[in-house]
DNA sequence: ACCGTCTGCGTACAGTGTTCGCAACAAGGG
DNA sequence: CCCTTGTTGCGAACACTGTACGCAGACGGT
């Protein structure tokens, strides 16, 4: 395939514009985690092989660790790629309304690549990727700034607003993901799931009238609700604990 | 091996004790899920292979689609079956007291199985087990009896505590399996890290001070504190929701 | 005693992550 | 200019995975 490079049919004309320019551009660290996050956006994590990320990129499989030492690396710096997409402002619109904005760009970014749900289970977690490290030092600087909470304070807020984000954010992407395996839409999918969930809450009560009074007009919008319902009871808990 | 069982050097007696006994009992659903279960537990979530668990259960893999049509299904079943440890009280202690007692024990079941962690981003999320269906209605009845919300709130309080504790327990989780994964006394490992941590921190000014500051005393109180501190914030940011 | 159904299993196939050694390249020094 | 040295792509190979298929033995009912 790519052997032309170097095969005697090619002329020989040593000039800068027929040398062959090992085209190092297309097999750097950047070039293949950026392939991987395409990858996974398009045909989602199953399809994620280091033999169809490597003939996406033109090259063979085994070339790829030339610049990643294992697969669960590349998950690493793909999982810190995409944290590199969550903004978190700088604190002058106000604790509340910043938190509020950068809990938004997570679940944004989350849904964007649904795949992370899977991907951060995988991985230990990495917190030493840039964008990671980044992420948490805005994050401190926006609680202890505007938030005006102490150092200690800060970091339990933050642990308790990230962990309703992402788990909010991944039981979503878990959903949507089911949904897009279906290849339907999402109405046709939950009326055909229907009869099932209605006889899986039969036993249960409570359930079974929650099931049963389910709405599925714009489930978009209900899960929005859901959302910053949470989000905002949090908040409203966190509020007070200021030591301010 | 098993193969004594209808071989002819066995003795022909006609008893009822000498008769095979085709040990149904090894290989219903129920036992193969509880057996991956335990080899999850023993093993880690890389060690789990249809192969693995039959060689465990004294039987061939393929012998195991008999009763489980996918890896995935039987991923479902064991999410589905570790779900059915959770304890829910009844509220006779109160809307918030319950809900707490609730929270501690789904912490407690996903430290106690740290590999759900990575199973729950790889099956859609069974909605529909029947332990997942208990769980929903004994908290439906928890929020509306107890904790005197309506239906429609009752549903997004449920969603947000239980996003909290469960992105706060697959958090903890993905830390415990890798600190396992190193073989380490936690102490040793956070150690061997903190030149890495303090380095990656480096170029950024508060995380710097926070990784400088990093106390190594007790982790697991500190992550118990973590816990509880988000889970009182939320609380705290429900009750005044309650419509009483 | 027979027959249909059920269940365990050996074999096989496609696909996976990863190792290893070889060949072609780039750069530098004589 | 050649030769050396390190770097990079790659084919072959290995151990392992999930799973389909068909066979044979066991069970249950008549």
């Amino acid at each position: 395939m790519r052997y032309a490079r170097w095969m005697a049919d090619e002329p020989k004309i040593a000039s800068a514009w027929t040398r062959p320019r090992r085209q190092r551009e297309t097999l750097s660290r950047e070039q293949i985690v950026a392939e991987a996050v395409k990858l996974l956006d398009a045909e989602g994590v199953e399809a994620l092989s280091m033999r169809t990320l490597g003939t996406r990129m033109g090259t063979a499989a085994t070339s790829l660790y030339r610049h990643v030492t294992n697969r669960d690396e590349l998950i690493e710096f793909v999982v810190d790629e995409v944290y590199g997409e969550i903004e978190v402002p700088d604190g002058s619109e106000g604790w509340r309304a910043s938190v509020t904005a950068c809990a938004g760009s997570v679940r944004a970014m989350i849904l964007r690549h649904p795949w992370i749900a899977s991907l951060l289970g995988q991985v230990g977690l990495s917190y030493l990727g840039p964008n990671v490290m980044r992420l948490n030092d805005r994050m401190l600087a926006l609680f202890e700034g505007a938030g005006e909470f102490g150092p200690v304070e800060a970091d339990k807020a933050i642990s308790a607003v990230m962990a309703f984000v992402i788990g909010m954010g991944v039981s979503e992407a878990a959903w949507l993901t089911s949904l897009a395996r279906s290849g339907q839409d999402e109405r046709e999918w939950v009326a055909e799931l229907a009869p099932a969930a209605v006889k899986a809450a039969e036993p249960y009560p409570h359930l079974r009238a929650h099931v049963a009074a389910g709405r599925v007009d714009d489930m978009r919008q209900t899960r929005d609700e859901h959302f910053t319902y949470g989000l905002n009871a949090i908040l409203d808990g966190l509020q007070p604990r200021r030591p301010s």
